[in-house]
DNA sequence: CGAGCGCTTGATTGAGTTCAAAAATCGTGG
DNA sequence: CCACGATTTTTGAACTCAATCAAGCGCTCG
């Protein structure tokens, strides 16, 4: 139990044995076969979830029932609706799993503990917070600013081994354009790859 | 000095006049002429900013010189690039004044005054990260999901007053939208409007 | 082994861009 | 307070990128 979760949190801060399994006393981990849903759009989202071994993704869907892939988060990653968890709002997601997967269940009782018990913890969530700020930055630029073609090659290079292993209708999801668009991005890729590499 | 960024921390936690003093020994109060930069791309943040009266805005700036503006902040409102201002690293952001403002300095010694000296800040200043998580993800679904004329309408209930205060250009900017695009969404939602009214 | 899902390809459509120019508005100095 | 130049907004026409619709291919997993 715990093992990947423990790893995890001993390269941000110290803590021991007996400190965290006092901490992860309401925490929980499942199995989540892949598909399964986590969180509803409408729930109040009352866990962070961390990925032990797999890979979970949230979305929204629009009137017309299009998803929308708002994150990814494999291995090692974090991902909740922070508004929706911290506010103790309806979320405006859903969250499940893209493959079968590992997760912890970590709720307010986690953190509250951890931020009294933990000298550290504060600072690590604290800097968590800013890298998902950060994270949605570079998103909403690239939305605004990069053409289809330049925000797939953005995601290459964030996630290289996510590009492999999901479908691209969600990669093309993420994006925010329609598979059979990405599948013409990737072809015309392709073409000029194959061009430079024949000189 | 400070008279509307005091009154606004007030309603935030409790802190006398003393303490008020001495947390703003090293901030500063500025009065910026529009279009004067407070924040290069490139340059590491060394302020966040508190809006007392006016109106900034921070934007990126693509290759082919484009703007796209990601935020505005009216009065009592906070703008930064968190991350740069976080983490020390040069910044992705311009920031400057569209209208002649009154803008309060904060640097880390602020924060971290406040942070030990009174409590309730950082479950205030924790609010207002979530709170600009919140409004990013709402902007990146917007972006993935909504077409042009959603997003203006939007924008309207987002920044009521502000649809009057700047130049249309720049709210196409926000929209990831050209200026000609945006007059002929509003032209078309005032054709249809007049015609539900005239019903 | 076949039904369904995911990917590709083609043809057409459409939302939004680009380029150009006119019309409206704003700001500033006389 | 008016006039003039600059900026902003609007309008038109042609164009472009990506969406939609539709069909076919290839895999895989049940």
């Amino acid at each position: 139990m715990f093992n990947e979760f423990l790893l995890y949190i001993r390269q941000k801060v110290s803590v021991s044995d007996e400190q965290f399994a006092g901490l992860m006393a309401t925490a929980s981990e499942k199995m989540v076969k892949k598909g399964s849903l986590l969180l509803q759009q409408g729930d109040v989202c009352s866990s962070t979830f961390f990925v032990a071994s797999g890979l979970l993704r949230s979305y929204t869907i629009d009137k017309s029932g299009k998803e929308h892939i708002i994150q990814f988060a494999p291995e090692d990653w974090w991902i909740s609706d922070r508004n929706s968890f911290y506010f103790q709002q309806p979320s405006m997601f859903f969250i499940d799993a893209a493959e079968d997967s590992k997760v912890v269940y970590l709720n307010h009782d986690f953190f509250e503990k951890a931020e009294t018990r933990l000298p550290g913890f504060t600072t690590f969530n604290s800097m968590a917070l800013h890298n998902s700020i950060r994270f949605m930055q570079r998103r909403v630029n690239l939305l605004l600013a990069a053409t289809a073609e330049e925000r797939y090659l953005d995601f290459i290079t964030l996630y290289p081994n996510l590009t492999l292993r999901v479908p691209q209708w969600m990669i093309a999801s993420y994006l925010g354009i329609t598979p059979e668009s990405l599948s013409r991005v990737r072809k015309e890729l392709a073409k000029r790859h194959f061009k430079s590499e024949a000189k």
